[in-house]
DNA sequence: ATTCTGACGTGGG
DNA sequence: CCCCACGCCAGAA
């Protein structure tokens, strides 16, 4: 974890996302100590397009958007995706943010030796 | 080294 | 609640 770029770092906790649950760039900027980096985070996963491992579509903006959509294949796949997994989205924007959203700064503990 | 660029966040109006 | 302006920082060119 500590020798790993900050992509790779956005890799590692974007993969420990639970099935049905989302977090946010900010979220994850947090947690890996760089707070103010949030758009590099959304960047990362824009980089991290071909890795199937790295569920992208569960990474949305702080109002629970889906801003990232638009980089996707598809018109509509983020939303599909997020959808198979009992997310219900409406226009963009995840219904009940609040309950699926999961904080790795909360519930996320031991990636230092990862 | 310098400049540009965001899948963002926050604060103020 | 919405919109705007500004801040931020790691990579790419």
């Amino acid at each position: 974890m500590k020798d790993l770029n900050f992509f790779e770092k956005c890799y590692v906790v974007a993969k420990r996302v639970p099935f049905g649950r989302v977090t946010s760039y900010g979220a994850i900027a947090k947690y890996l100590g760089t707070a103010r980096a949030a758009r590099m985070v959304g960047w990362a996963m824009n980089a991290s397009h071909g890795d199937i491992d790295i569920p992208a579509h569960r990474v949305v903006n702080r109002k629970g958007v889906l801003t990232g959509k638009h980089h996707f294949k598809g018109t509509n796949l983020m939303q599909q995706l997020l959808e198979s997994e009992g997310i219900e989205v409406k226009e963009l924007q995840i219904q009940n943010f609040k309950e699926v959203f999961w904080d790795p700064s909360l519930e996320l503990n031991g990636l230092e030796d990862v």
